[in-house]
DNA sequence: GTGAAAGCGCTAACAT
DNA sequence: ATGTTAGCGCTTTCAC
């Protein structure tokens, strides 16, 4: 289905050749003046009940529905309407991340509208214009850039922006982001502590800064205990479950194979799961980020709660218009979660 | 030139004495007429590059931006968005789905919005009337709701709809859903063709319809192999892992456990999951709707594909305003995947 | 390449 | 309880 040519978008008339009735068409139908027309139809008081009635049906039958961009325009409003721009929205990471958005934002009366980038620039950088545009009271992003000076000017035209997930670069901005030092740390320390010493490293896409810092902290660990930094164990740049599940068969097909492994981040560790299937003794795993089948499966995560990430996120962004304000990350703590799976004792 | 103060836009009017600037004072810092001021920021053509770099400077140091409110205004153009309305955005099946729809959207040029009704039809309501009053595209609906009536101005309005995954009721409208019946009928004749006999349901709220449909079709399937229903196998409106989980624990401490369960959504089997993990020989087992993690942990489902429903859905929406169309509901087929699980003979 | 005027559909302010 | 008028911020004529 390659038609180049859709239609729909274009026809804002029911049905051709009839105009998009206009409050002035409700109020002649109802007889009434087009101010009255208006009271009717937002539910404003001062209006009998009668008249109110006549104004509905009118409406119903020319289909009427009040205009926001008209509305908005006169009344001067900002939405009440905070935007979430995440990078996949198949991934079960930004849903618990929704999931706390919207139960934070419903607090406050403000509706969240979620939008996927695809991880490409140029859709997040459509996605937030759009949002800006349309004065959104906020915009909450997991941004695919590697640099986001080009998000200042959110700010300057007056839309609270937090990044998530991700830390910001190139510019003062608040974010919320998940403690993957202590996290990643914590994960490669047990390992040690259980005597291994190849211990492997699977990450996704080293562009972003979460995957860099698990990177980091994992070769830290590694250098901490005393142990070499072996590069037939490190696998980057594994972006789908499918991909990482390849790198880690290629992990256990070496001469050498790891004893442990460390997947850094959920995707990953669907892969390794997978990889694992079918394998007598595989080694011992841990996983970042938490999910949901982890107990089911007796996998060891670590990871932060992404429910509490989402209300973090929100937090920061209502905190934004209560005066003088300094940017800033706040770091969630990751905890490791032991499910069997990390404890397993080198071949 | 970036220390403007940037006020929240929780406040209708931004911080008292500080105006949002319009596109008037950016051509007056520009030294240009208004519409000039307007070209240039809209990149359309006849304006020399000086200009437009003049007014782009203003725009940035007043730290203005285009009002999409106005513009659409005047345009009257309908914004090239199609709204998603899911129930629960933590649930993977609307992730699977929302993924199709997003890319399939893509091929047409037309950008998604997500958002939850957290199933309650007072937000649902609310997010569709705001979806019409900014006359979206279109709008795919999981609609919360027994009965649909309510929802046959949204069309009278000019805005497409399309109801996904519950099936309409009191209302002729477009809809994409799954084949509930001959799915699960697969996978009770599977059950009863390895000999079990006693084949418990546990599903979700029966408000929703797809439930309604499986488990209909579950009685039907016993009737047909001539096994009563046994009341004391059925559980329904567990809306939780968690109430899964102990409505299955239930069952297993029944005095003639069933030997075979039929889960009736993802969420439903991923309590089960966790109801048998410390048990020996547990009941054979198939859920409705695939997921990730199925292959991995041997679990027979049977399910749509989430992410063809999503393309299904845009296709009728696209076909609305291809002129007279008769509203129709299309049924995807489930297929039955079997892992292990649902293999398993009776004890 | 640039500008002046008109008006998109609605609601606030002030009538009555 | 209802009506009149003005104008929100922008883009569309149509002029230059």
């Amino acid at each position: 289905m390659t038609t180049t040519h859709d239609d729909v978008a274009r026809t804002p008339a029911p049905r051709a050749g009839h105009r998009v009735p206009t409050l002035v068409d409700v109020a002649e139908a109802a007889g009434v003046s087009i101010k009255t027309a208006s009271r009717a139809l937002n539910g404003e008081p001062n209006v009998a009940d009668a008249t109110r009635g006549r104004v509905r049906a009118a409406a119903s039958t020319l289909g009427f529905t009040l205009n926001s961009a008209a509305s908005q325009l006169r009344r001067g409003t900002a939405v009440r309407t905070v935007g979430l721009v995440v990078g996949d929205l198949a991934n079960p990471f930004y849903m618990g991340l929704a999931t706390g958005v919207e139960h934070a934002l419903r607090e406050h009366g403000l509706q969240l509208t979620m939008a996927s980038s695809d991880e490409d620039a140029a859709t997040e950088h459509a996605i937030v214009e759009d949002l800006v545009h349309r004065r959104a009271t906020g915009i909450l992003l997991v941004s695919t850039l590697d640099e986001h000076g080009e998000l200042r000017s959110v700010g300057d035209r007056g839309v609270p922006l937090v990044l998530v997930d991700r830390a910001p670069s190139g510019i003062e901005a608040d974010a919320v982001v998940i403690d993957n030092v202590a996290g990643t740390t914590a994960a490669i320390a047990g390992f040690v502590a259980r005597g291994h010493r190849r211990i492997a490293f699977v990450g996704d896409l080293e562009r972003l800064s979460p995957q860099r810092e698990r990177y980091a902290a994992y070769a830290a660990a590694l250098a901490a205990a005393g142990l070499p930094l072996d590069p037939a164990l490190v696998v980057r740049g594994s972006h789908s479950a499918v991909a990482a599940e390849g790198a880690v068969r290629d992990l256990l097909a070496l001469d050498e194979p790891p004893t442990a492994v460390f997947t850094a981040n959920n995707r990953v560790t669907i892969g390794a799961i997978g990889a694992f299937r079918d394998v007598a003794h595989p080694p011992a795993l841990v996983g970042f980020d938490h999910f949901e089948l982890a107990d089911a499966l007796g996998i060891t995560t670590v990871g932060a709660d992404t429910a509490a990430l989402g209300r973090e996120a929100v937090a920061a962004l209502l905190r934004r218009g209560d005066g003088e304000h300094v940017p800033a990350t706040r770091a969630l703590p990751a905890t490791l979660v032991a499910r069997g799976s990390g404890e397993r004792a080198p071949a």
